[in-house]
DNA sequence: AACAACCGGTTGCATTTTAAAATCAGTTTG
DNA sequence: CAAACTGATTTTAAAATGCAACCGGTTGTT
């Protein structure tokens, strides 16, 4: 069982679960990547799940230390700090827009909410590279694409509640 | 937040997190099928993470419910029990193949274990899709396909544990 | 018929993880 | 100087997990 690291197994999907297997991680990482939200305070009140601020805590200390998150202290207000994505956690797209898509077949979602996992899926593996690409800019600091698709999922989703009336502003 | 339904939220990925976010539905799942484990005592002993007996009892238990497994009798023996996979399930696999293809770029796993995430990810989608055809028929009893990516599978495997001199016999 | 091995779990208990709410000290803003 | 805001921590309780023993029934072997 390979219990010599303290890893229940070496399997890549094992030591993926060990990692983001649970209730918050990668909502967290959601949060970062499609909302941009990038300080404690914003994760935290702005969370459409009502994540506890300890938990919070728990998990970007820990998502910090598996290189999934960096964390650097904002130089414009000395308790701020702010929390980007590595090259790590981009590359975790693709899984993330899976199981958004796996979820609007599978479960019941809110169509306020689909509507990002649906452009992604009809966009497919060119889109989602475009926007590892945007997210490397956002993040690491790479050089500018042509192209925003976080502006055209924020359009789309915008457009869908203004359809139904103001539900939310985010 | 959408209490109404004793859901955190409505978004896809939420709700699919809430249903396999935590550290053994997807290993109870990759174990059926990938490892082509059926019965609850194969699941059990032959688990490489050593799952607790309770612990699958109860996973066993949510994943029927939740529609990702079916439970049928074993005609040959009356206590036996048979687990198999549903459309939905299936439909995983995609997630699992990305889930492997990340964690052998960002974890440090066992080469004997990640033969098949790597043969998963060379074969991409076209792979996938003969993948789920064959789980079709495995699990579901639709026709046999031609290609058997379970056979291409498991060959991979047992070679690269042959190269190595025996650690396991799967 | 006797017996051991196997079947899918269950039970009881200790440990660990998670959740919710209140609180905290330092920082900025008015 | 006070209020609001910052990223947390503390406290307390509840839930999940891990572990080992156990269960009644079934099956294959002798």
């Amino acid at each position: 069982m390979d219990a010599s690291h303290g890893h229940r197994s070496g399997c890549p999907i094992n030591l993926t679960l060990e990692m983001l297997g649970d209730r918050w991680s990668l909502i967290v990482i959601r949060d970062v990547m499609f909302g941009n939200r990038r300080h404690f305070r914003e994760l935290l009140s702005r969370s459409e799940e009502g994540i506890a601020s300890n938990v919070l805590a728990d998990r970007l200390k820990r998502l910090v230390q598996n290189g999934l998150l960096s964390r650097v202290d904002d130089p414009s207000h000395k308790q701020k700090a702010i929390y980007s994505l590595t090259e790590a956690s981009i590359e975790l797209l693709p899984l993330l827009a899976h199981m958004g898509a796996w979820g609007r077949r599978h479960t019941k979602p809110s169509e306020a909410l689909s509507i990002r996992a649906e452009l992604l899926e009809k966009g497919g593996p060119d889109m989602w590279d475009a926007f590892m690409d945007e997210l490397r800019f956002i993040h690491l600091g790479t050089e500018r694409p042509a192209r925003s698709v976080l502006a055209e999922l924020q359009a789309a989703y915008l457009a869908v509640v203004a359809r139904h009336s103001g539900e939310k502003t985010n």
